[in-house]
DNA sequence: TGTACATCAGTGAACGCGCGTTCACTGATGTAC
DNA sequence: TGTACATCAGTGAACGCGCGTTCACTGATGTAC
């Protein structure tokens, strides 16, 4: 193949971001390579570096994405009535805490897939979930109505990727549950 | 250097598997690569598999010995008082939660440190994750004497792996430090 | 609107490099007598 | 207790392999007239 649109040029840097998102969340950013990723955009290696300088910059970009949309639900409750920003919180909760967010890190929070990964990344990757933590608590708090906002809301953020990243690593349908369970007990209780 | 006494080779052995237990923590499994290892215990990479089938299985035994040595205290407290107990579970929790164990990983709780690595190692590693996560809840469960003690158990354990994790993403020392103080007052209120 | 040419998205081979692992070699240790 | 020899811990070079990145090439797209 040859030269493509500019639109088509469009379409596949954000098919490349969406897939690199999905693979770095399943099997971490160190053991997901750019073959990979570009075989899975069906495409070839060489072609990558005509969309990013490096796998680090695609990185940086595939994680601010996940986070950008693992939050948008809660951060787009911030101009709502009180109401609202509970209900959102309350589904946000129940979701995170969901079987289906334990066995599917490809589609969830990117900080529950990699955050034990970030701490050895790259400076500039690093640098992306410190950002992702602090908007996550602050979405939280966002949706809280009470004197402990800011720590309620860094408590229910701990709650949530302890459980799964717990529940992920226990392998164990009863053990699992039962780690989902109390997370949701505590952390709807929190909410007041 | 040739052949070493059988008294060295067992010191070499021990040594292998405590630097390697060190470095995985610190900087991943992955990451961490057998040279790297040998050159750190003063050997030449050669040797290592004198000592060790395959890097797998000394992530294998370096990380099951991460988990003993920090669940040591805990289990120890097994068949002591109810005093006894409340007092190791406490001062488990304090350490766990203490700055030091945020900025030492290296040292510290392997399911906090390598958590989010766990599900995609080769099986055996993650089996060792999985019977870690059981017998640190099993360890924490033992020294509660209430009626949820397994939930209550596996909540605290959530809440200590999930703060240490999102304080070390973090990386921001008013944010940490608000992590902290609000899972330690959650996981001490859990104790009754 | 049509033509001529420069641009550049995607291809596929190649690059240096570091990885886990293997191997021939060494000489002190362990063992059989 | 001393001697002769087999064992094997540790060395350092080499192995195949996959990684991130580069590059010459292609031909359709974009652009200037």
């Amino acid at each position: 193949m040859a030269r493509v649109s500019n639109e088509e040029k469009a379409k596949t840097h954000e098919k490349i971001i969406d897939i690199a998102s999905e693979m770095f969340r399943n099997n971490g950013i160190e053991a997901t390579g750019v073959a990979d990723i570009m075989k899975a955009a069906n495409l070839t290696h060489g072609g990558f570096y005509r969309h990013f300088t490096s796998k680090t910059a695609l990185a940086i970009e595939a994680i601010e994405r996940a986070i950008s949309e693992s939050l948008s639900d809660l951060e787009e409750a911030k101009n709502k009535s009180k109401t609202d920003k509970k209900a959102a919180i309350q589904i946000y909760i129940q979701r995170y805490l969901s079987e289906e967010h334990v066995m599917d890190s490809a589609n969830g929070c990117p900080l529950a897939a990699l955050g034990t990964e970030a701490p050895h990344m790259p400076e500039e990757i690093a640098n992306v979930f410190t950002n992702g933590t602090k908007r996550a608590i602050a979405a939280i708090a966002n949706t809280l109505n009470q004197d402990q906002k800011n720590q309620n809301a860094a408590l229910i953020m701990t709650t949530l990727i302890g459980s799964v990243i717990l529940a992920r690593m226990s392998r164990d349908d009863v053990l699992q549950n039962s780690i989902l369970v109390a997370a949701k007990k505590s952390t709807l209780t929190l909410l007041g």
